[in-house]
DNA sequence: TATGAATGAGTATTCATTCAT
DNA sequence: GATGAATGAATACTCATTCAT
């Protein structure tokens, strides 16, 4: 069989030209307005093809999830923490490529799927906060418990609530430039570092 | 007529049943699958019905959102801000009210209606943000803008971004006990005031 | 009873804003496609006042052609014939009147009402043929044979077919003046004149 | 594409049943009376079927209308009538053919179909008129010129006036027979003829 | 008697999905 | 594997008709 690792290329190719065209038309549409017909199209094939990479238009839209889940599965580590820098610093230099990319990668998109689509996909809820939302907040629960015990922080702070409010900034940016006030986007970055320094005094 | 005082009462109260059947719809399956007949059924009333009191199910999802709008409005003022309080205090007290009845006054289901269906309703996206969203903002930038003045924030603050972040605990509240982590809410009450709090270091 | 009488006239007044309403509608925009609530809004009155006056949406129609057929019954009487005019002079004359006021009368109107709404309708069909169609050719017949017996005719015609080619100008012109060449109406007179003229060589 | 020759084939064959079915439907039922999905059923195919080829009911309806003004085109044309034949024969020989199969070849159908429905149907009173009436008109014109020309006819005759006399015929019967008095029917050939021979006079 | 709010049977239309080629 | 013609369940919406006031 000359090409069979060729066909096995090929199909992936297909397979991730219609994950991108259903992720364009999901963003741009939503689930419900999207239509299998028009992805196909979008992708250059056939409707029917479609159905060979994925049983229903809902498991389509899971590939996706799935795929945006995979390609853009970056998790902070508590353990990357070196002994002589603050937990503020490292955790600042570690968002910043983190969130400097947050449209350009796909996870604000992700998101607002997450946002405008999980109340009918709790299924994709689930997997989003298994793989995504609970691990990142551990790790800054971690980092924070950390910074406790090396005394950057007062003992007194509940580390969950706090692991929210540095992940807060982050929703309200995503809420404020991809539904809100789209013309007059807000820097990430700025609110972002801020708000750590806010919560680290420092 | 003798009896349109009667009338006027009666659709009114009918209007009321359709709006508060849609709005559980919308709530509970969004508005794609929503069915115009289960509202209906819902309200108690015959799928006609509906349709003389709008025109389409768009429109009446307009019509649901005017009514939260309407309902929820109950904007913070700055010039209400007593001489001899601090602008966090009137923060935190104004918003104690606002914020502890976030749910049951429906202002989280309409935040979280705009984000799930706001990108196909661009109309009442912008709605929200004129009367809700912006004023909302501007008025805590007034606020802020005071605070510097009283020396109790520094000049050098961004009012446009620090509003936000006195905003972000809220939607991320929204979004965490709405949509992600529905079994583990978070007291927003603690999130804000410990915010406002980092923010105006006191 | 003070009113009784004023009563009865109110009714027949009634009914006849319902009918003149429901013509025009019919006429405009076809059985189909005519609303009984617009009929009844554009008679001043409500949609149940129609129900008061007629059962059915269809015997409203029924109403509608009844009235025409009482209204523009004046048929054509052979016993009238003078024995000093010839039977073509007589029809001309006779048909004078008649045929100039077709449109006003709205006998032309009634005539397309059968032409696009009979196959529906078939009692409508009937009682069309039976009142109006069939009476006037059977008038005609009896012109025709006087005309035959008198020899202004050749005992060759058949009367039948003869009386429909008499018909056939004022049909012909009622497609051409009110369906297809709206705005080059042929003059109806003209033709059944010279029609006449053909047929009686003369 | 190995199979597109069959598919194109299929796809015309399906097309055909479509406008066969709404045909007979039309006809005996009218638009308005037509169900969608008892023409896909009459056609044996699915309702979605009948949406992958015409875009609504009206866009059947127009396809309906199309489709036999394409079939039924057969005009009459001036330039065929030979020196040596009267224009009255002519006529009467051109449309023995035309005339005797005008029920079975679908053109009276048409006729009724525009009469019935032409109202709502503006643009297919334009097409029908642009396409049969109007050229059929014309070319009868021409031929009743070469007529008065060749002294068949007297110079004082009105062209457009006798033109209609000649089609009155037939629109005559096709009321008589399709709306009127379908159990006895008239002999439109009979009809027809006579009435050239009275207007040519021979 | 007149009204119009309420009703729900009836229909056009959509679109995910199948399957023969 | 790829295709797109065919399918029909599902659904928004209409409008004749009813009936309480």
């Amino acid at each position: 069989m000359k090409k069979r690792g060729l066909s096995v290329e090929k199909t992936a190719e297909t397979r991730q030209k219609i994950i991108l065209a259903a992720l364009d038309s999901f963003i741009e549409l939503g689930f419900a307005n999207s239509k299998v017909a028009a992805i196909a199209s979008a992708a250059g094939l056939g409707k029917g093809t479609i159905y060979s990479y994925f049983d229903t238009k809902d498991a389509l839209f899971e590939g996706v999830i799935d795929y945006l889940i995979e390609e853009t599965l970056d998790p902070i580590q508590s353990v990357d923490l070196p002994d002589n820098q603050t937990v503020a610093d490292f955790i600042v230099e570690k968002m910043v490529a983190s969130v400097s990319n947050i449209e350009s990668s796909g996870r604000a998109h992700m998101a607002r799927l997450i946002l405008s689509e999980g109340n009918q996909f709790p299924h994709l809820t689930d997997l989003y906060r298994q793989k995504i939302y609970t691990p990142w907040n551990q790790e800054i629960q971690k980092l924070l418990q950390i910074a406790i015990d090396r005394q950057e922080l007062p003992s007194s702070i509940d580390t969950a609530a706090t692991a929210l409010l540095i992940n807060a900034p982050i929703w309200m940016v995503m809420v404020h430039n991809g539904v809100l006030v789209r013309d007059e986007p807000m820097d990430l970055m700025v609110l972002f570092v801020e708000n750590v320094r806010l919560i680290f005094k420092c």
